[in-house]
DNA sequence: CAATCCCATCAAACCTAGAC
DNA sequence: GTCTAGGTTTGATGGGATTG
């Protein structure tokens, strides 16, 4: 027998083929400076089967530099085009909650006039155009969506958020995400328009490829949580170990550079709280390696995993480590 | 002078412990 | 069981201080 590949078969595109893993913490300032100290992106490659290798190179190197640490959404993106990763694990809301989802009014209060957004693929693709990455974003044809008359309605949870416990998705005051979705699929359209990557869960024909990476959305608080560990907000080292212990709990193991680590365990973007946004892309990648090894679970309720389907879903590992 | 860094401000929702 | 107080939480921004 032969297993040599024949025409038509799935070949890995460049790059893929060594398994890249990214994560990312993503932010969503209006302006790139502030998006260069919270968009933390860290890559791991694949060096056998079930290992990888987080050292200080491509992604990796910014953190080693004297500047800030992260990258602009554009950035990342053009850096995400180059070099395809196999899974890119990101912490934003990659949609909203299906009641926006069928409401016109919702659509046409920020200009869509094509009634409501109906799936996700308009409404990303609509957020793309009234949202250019240009110095600084400008977020004003969104204004609407922050009426705080409003609010009952704009600030719902889509079923994941409430099984993952995160915040709305539109939300816009105090641990805000408003800015963050929508910068979020300004990015996820840049990809998925490229054809190297669908965007978990949502079919869209740009990136029918199966040999296409994958973007998946996790949530380092929810993954700590499930992983054992609350309040992890001022204890970095300990989210980093927990992380890493969990992939060793799956049989995966991690040879990280111990000056990523150092960074990682030490790095905090400042405002009143700590903010340790490059021990959160560790969490990120950690998440999305354990997605490609098959040992994450969407963070669902047990009966509505076609709406799901539709609003966008959380990746969960799968079990805590004993 | 501009670019950069640093800090105070904002002020909602959730979870949990403890009282009743 | 229900209620409340207190603690916690995917963060952005502008202005003033500092640096080149």
């Amino acid at each position: 027998m032969t297993t040599r590949p024949r025409l038509g078969d799935i070949v890995p595109r460049q790059g893929q083929e060594a398994g890249v893993i990214v994560g990312v913490d993503f932010g969503a300032s209006r302006w790139v400076r502030e998006q260069r100290r919270k968009i933390v992106a860290l890559a791991a490659h694949r060096t056998s089967e079930r290992s990888y290798r987080i050292d200080g190179t491509g992604l990796n190197a910014r953190l080693l530099g004297d500047g800030a640490p992260g990258y602009g959404a554009a950035e990342l993106a053009d850096r995400l085009l180059a070099q395809p990763a196999r899974v890119v694990g990101c912490d934003f809301p990659f949609g909203i909650p299906e009641a926006l989802l069928v409401d016109e009014h919702f659509a046409a209060s920020a200009g869509y006039r094509d009634g409501a957004f109906g799936q996700w693929r308009s409404f990303h693709r609509f957020v793309a155009t009234a949202l250019p990455l240009v110095d600084p974003l400008d977020f004003s044809p969104f204004s609407a969506w922050r009426e705080p008359s409003r609010r009952d309605r704009l600030w719902a949870r889509r079923v994941t958020d409430v099984v993952a416990g995160a915040q709305p998705p539109l939300k816009d005051r105090f641990q805000a995400t408003f800015q963050m979705t929508l910068l979020g699929n300004a990015v996820l359209a840049r990809l998925s328009a490229s054809g190297r990557y669908r965007v978990s869960p949502f079919a869209d024909d740009d990136a029918a490829d199966a040999g296409a990476g994958e973007l998946i959305e996790v949530y380092p608080g929810a993954t700590l949580r499930r992983l054992g560990l609350a309040r992890y907000k001022d204890r970095p080292a300990e989210a980093l170990q927990r992380a890493r212990n969990a992939c060793a709990a799956a049989g995966i193991i991690l040879d990280v550079d111990e000056r990523i680590l150092a960074v990682c365990r030490t790095y905090d973007s400042g405002g009143a709280a700590p903010d340790h946004d490059a021990a959160d892309a560790f969490v990120a990648l950690c998440t999305a390696i354990l997605y490609a090894h098959g040992a994450c679970r969407p963070a669902l309720p047990a009966s509505e995993e076609a709406r799901a389907a539709r609003e966008g879903i959380i990746w969960l590992p799968a079990a805590a480590p004993r």
